[in-house]
DNA sequence: GCTTGACCTTGACATGATGGGAAGGTGCAG
DNA sequence: CTGCACCTTCCCATCATGTCAAGGTCAAGC
């Protein structure tokens, strides 16, 4: 199976399959004599998991320990869960801060008046204006 | 006021005020005979514009925007109002996102031993264990 | 056998916001 | 005058991904 083929088949760019296998998160996949990458039903699995981690929001950080991990028969299933909670920990983490700059946005949208004047609390925030526009 | 005053007195980096000037994101700053960058009041304000903005999450480009309506006497608050609606709703979309990866791992976690045995539900998802767990 | 088109290779560059560091000039205080 | 803190520019790194270019390869059709 050749690189493009591969990349169909999981999901995974064939641009990034190569970036994968350059930083060492994927053995470097066999070769033709001519020089084209070769996969196999393993390597395929591989790129199927690296894709749904991916999708999960995990760091290529993240992916290498789990592949390990992953690869591992031995593994405690303490580790895997250790990793994902860290992993949720961070999403929450960037929710919130998220969160607290909705309400803010939300809070001043809320008293502009969203018209022709030029009068608008947003700016007058950003500008310094002082934190509170009304409480 | 050099740029290392400037910088410490609005809170954005030496190396970030240079990048925003060097992008033509704010004026370049006045210089000294010598060469140094010199900042007055208005720069300050400018550049705790930013700040704020980046604080609150606007992208580079939405900033760009937001600076020239603030310096516009004319500006429709409307227009301000668009481009803070266009990034809470880029935000809520982000934490959407964030949230369906949370609740996935969080269900795939709470079925996961988390001890000292291989046995591992998260792992079995990533390698296509199919959708559903449990239910 | 030759052409053509689809695919592969490597390599470089871009994003966006930020940090780090090197090499060299400047300014001030002692 | 020396030393240190600060400034300058320039290059490189992150992280994941894309794009583009120049060139090699393969398979199909004639």
């Amino acid at each position: 199976m050749n690189i493009g083929e591969a990349a169909s088949a999981t999901g995974v760019s064939a641009k990034m399959i190569r970036h994968y296998e350059e930083i060492g998160l994927i053995r470097p996949a066999g070769r033709t004599g001519a020089g084209y990458r070769v996969y196999g039903p393993k390597d395929l699995s591989t790129l199927s998991f690296v894709r749904r981690a991916r999708d999960l929001g995990f760091s290529i950080a993240q992916i290498r320990d789990l592949l390990a991990l992953w690869q591992d028969r031995d593994r405690a299933s303490a580790d895997v869960k250790r990793i994902a909670s860290a992993h949720v920990e961070e999403m929450k983490a960037k929710m919130r801060l998220l969160e607290e700059m909705v309400q803010t946005l939300e809070h001043l949208s809320a008293h502009c008046h969203g018209d022709d004047r030029p009068d608008c609390p947003i700016l007058e925030q950003l500008a310094g204006g002082g934190s509170e526009c009304c409480a």
